[in-house]
DNA sequence: CCAATTTCGAACTATTTGGTTGTATAATAG
DNA sequence: CTATTATACAACCAAATAGTTCGAAATTGG
């Protein structure tokens, strides 16, 4: 599958595109978007100064490809985390699980670009994905509950999208800890924790939602 | 009471120096930390450079004295939101309410400067601080909770460590959708979902916890 | 081997930024 | 009124930064 194209006309780049984007990742997320300059993003990158201008653009162009690129990847990971379980509770234990998991990962910043970094950038276009996100986290939480009505996980007045929102606001918690340097093991804990209550009005009360 | 020390010796100066700490708090707030310059805070505290660095320091020590001072102020404002009302629900609902007021009042930047930007701050004293804080803030819902169980109004097998950090993390995650442009009714309402929630096991089931 | 094409790398320019210095100004103390 | 003290303001300097230019290098096509 390597190689099925036809080589392009000139020099051959010294680097790889989409390797590249993703050391910009790791340069935006452990810096920030200020705090990141272009040299760092050189450095960061292992690309010339000039291919970078001519191939990626400016700082701003750079973090928008990284933020989307950065969103589908890991969108799909917790959509995979959450759907995969069978049971209601691993599912959402999976899900928050994972958010705090990819937050204390090892060789990574702690925190999340989406969560951390993304939303301190002054950018309409940036606000607007970043909300685009949120209501696609959000809506994919309320599915899987309402999958957990139809299998009689939860009762049918289990209030699904209070509860959508509530998880994706624990995982926010959750993540923005991780960042300032609670450690993973306590994190894992508390996303346990935040599962049971979650779930905890199926056996019995919900009072007025 | 004004004006009852003896005037210092030399010029007075032309700016009152906590209204100019409260000016660099806005600025830091609206522009995060790396993209404040110091051009920045010269025009928004309205105090010359040369004044500046005498009186404040750098960029650093602004922010240290900005953040401390935004803390205490804040904190003693959410503690008073905590364990002003006598019922619990009132407590809890008061805490997120005034996280969601604070974090969405107009004439600021919209989020909390210790939630949405000084995580990012990459300075080690920092993060003590912020860890020290988010600490106390949770000692001071917890303390609530108990007193909760001492009146009756939960259970006595409440479990209050684990839903005090589960309050904060709310906080969190409202504050942080504050932050990405979230409106304000939405999220008070969220406020009040979040506060059944969190009470939910007070009629019956708690599980293992 | 030579021409065409594309990228690489170093250097360059203009602008922004952090921090300082020097002089004028506004107050008090005697 | 003069000396002293402390601040204000403008200008300045060095370093960092964003973005570009240009010749050398690496590849394909003939």
């Amino acid at each position: 599958m390597i190689q099925n194209v036809a080589r392009p006309r000139g020099r051959p780049r010294s680097f790889d595109e989409t390797g590249a984007l993703e050391k910009a990742t790791q340069v935006f997320w452990s810096k920030g978007y200020d705090g990141v300059t272009i040299d760092d993003l050189v450095e960061g990158m292992g690309v010339g100064r000039p291919s970078l201008y001519a191939i990626f653009g400016d700082k701003r162009a750079i973090f928008l490809r990284v933020l989307k690129a950065y969103a589908e990847r890991k969108g799909a990971l917790a959509a995979k985390a959450l759907l995969s379980p069978q049971g209601l509770r691993d599912s959402i234990a999976g899900f928050l699980r994972y958010a705090v998991e990819s937050a204390t990962e090892k060789g990574s910043a702690p925190g999340c670009l989406l969560i951390c970094v993304a939303p301190l950038v002054n950018d309409a276009e940036v606000q607007r994905f970043l909300q685009k996100a949120a209501a696609g986290g959000a809506a994919l939480l309320e599915r899987r509950f309402r999958d957990g009505i139809s299998s009689g996980e939860i009762p049918s007045d289990f209030p699904v999208a209070a509860r959508a929102t509530q998880v994706t606001d624990l995982a926010r918690g959750l993540t923005m800890r991780a960042q300032i340097g609670t450690p993973r093991k306590t994190l894992l804990r508390d996303a346990e924790k935040a599962t049971d209550l979650v779930l905890l009005s199926r056996r019995g009360d919900s009072r007025s939602e």
